[in-house]
DNA sequence: TCCGTCAATATCGTCTGACGATTTCGTGTG
DNA sequence: CACACGAAATCGTCAGACGATATTGACGGA
């Protein structure tokens, strides 16, 4: 629903958001990476939920694109997990079940490692440590507002932070930090203000670790964390993963 | 009253729902799934070459699908790292330099040693110490073959045996296996005999300590497996990493 | 009344054809 | 021989169409 549709077709594309991700050749993003880029944009901010059933029609509609675009983008978001696709039923917004996040924390952990060691080998100018500090500050106040999209976005930025300064470009393609916003997006509405809480600050140790140029300290930092989010997702009650029934 | 009759209709027919959902579940992949699987058969035979090019209109015709599709698949690719597309050049097979191919092999060892531990906690049938096994097996087997398309094939089946007796589905998504097999298409060609019954060794070794349900030398087995792809890497002429033509 | 059968609808997967935008390259001209 | 210009090649996107399949609601019989 971001899209204000002013639109029409062959918009003049300045829509110039500087979307660093970008390895291309500086060319612009394609009509599929838009709505991909939305629709978890989406998600963060809570627009999209999971479970949710997305119409190729009202999307097309909605976005101002052709199907075969949004085709293209539902194909390349359920490959990364964030929607699933049923032949002839449709699209649907993923949902994780206990196991699910679990499992998936246990992936993350070991790469946000290594993102942790390399970002504080590598942490050499002040420009760097400087982004690491913003990052971490943004996040503690998206925290503190409460607002979670701003939330997600930044510990998306905080991520990419990270790797970007470690220098490990694959890690940037391994980390399933996508799905990892979706079980965010799904656990941050209903977990505790303590929760919440300790969870920020757990960046600010990260970060800490990192400006002072010690691996060791932030591989720990990241494993405390992922440990402290463990323990949350087992203190979360059984409605926050909804099973499906289609 | 009303509603609960409705409910109970929904609930009987749970069983055919979920019959047919199975069904459905095993239904054929798409046009696009086909042509992403034939391409990167096509890397691990050695029928495409990195720095590749990729002409639509070619494919279109050699696969028999339309440019849908084709465009599709090869969006695919490039989201896995597989291809690289230019706006109006086309499509290449990716080339991966020396420092991408450790970074690549950073990201992938976390991974690895990860699936290794939880398999070897994991293997508790015969049926599935048989598959490990067997999986193993058949690396050797096609390494002593000299048939490199072969023994990709057969070190993908291993890594999917490890990751499925594991039980972490996330694993297989995370894990960068598609892109290995490019770098693997890569120096399989030119690293030296030594080197390859040095590396396939490695697989028995992991082996061995899943089906102990040892995770600690599982764990060690896969570190050591990769400590000597590195030093291999390592030693490899600089004309193993073809620098960007074009 | 309740249940099974059957047609209408909704939705997806795929194909074909088209248009504009941009790069590449061959050819003609000075 | 250098340079400019136009044709060809190629990609990104869109619109429309067709068949296949799931869902749904209506109809008739026990």
């Amino acid at each position: 629903m971001a899209t204000s549709t002013k639109k029409a077709r062959k918009s003049a594309d300045a829509d110039d958001m500087m979307d660093a991700k970008a390895v291309n050749d500086g060319s612009v993003a394609s009509a599929a990476d838009r709505v991909s880029e939305t629709i978890l944009q989406g998600i963060r901010a809570g627009a999209f939920v999971p479970g949710q059933h997305l119409l190729e029609p009202d999307l097309t509609r909605r976005l101002g694109i052709s199907r075969g675009s949004l085709r293209e983008a539902l194909k390349h978001l359920a490959a990364a997990g964030i929607v699933t696709l049923n032949r002839f039923r449709g699209a649907y917004i993923s949902t994780l079940d206990r196991k699910s996040v679990l499992d998936l924390l246990d992936t993350l952990e070991p790469l946000a490692r290594l993102g942790a060691r390399l970002a504080a080998e590598n942490c050499g100018t002040d420009a760097q440590r400087k982004r690491m500090q913003l990052a971490a500050a943004n996040i503690d106040a998206a925290t503190k507002e409460r607002n979670r999209g701003l939330y997600l976005d930044r510990r998306r930025q905080f991520y990419d932070a990270m790797i970007d300064i470690g220098g490990n470009m694959e890690l940037a393609r391994a980390m399933p930090l996508s799905r990892t916003d979706l079980f965010r997006a799904q656990v941050e509405t209903i977990q505790t203000e303590r929760q919440r809480m300790l969870h920020a600050s757990g960046y600010a140790k990260i970060t800490k670790a990192i400006v002072e140029n010690d691996p060791v300290s932030a591989d720990k930092a990241v494993k405390k964390h992922f440990d402290g989010t463990r323990k949350t997702i087992h203190e979360l009650p059984p409605h926050a993963f909804p099973s499906l029934e289609i």
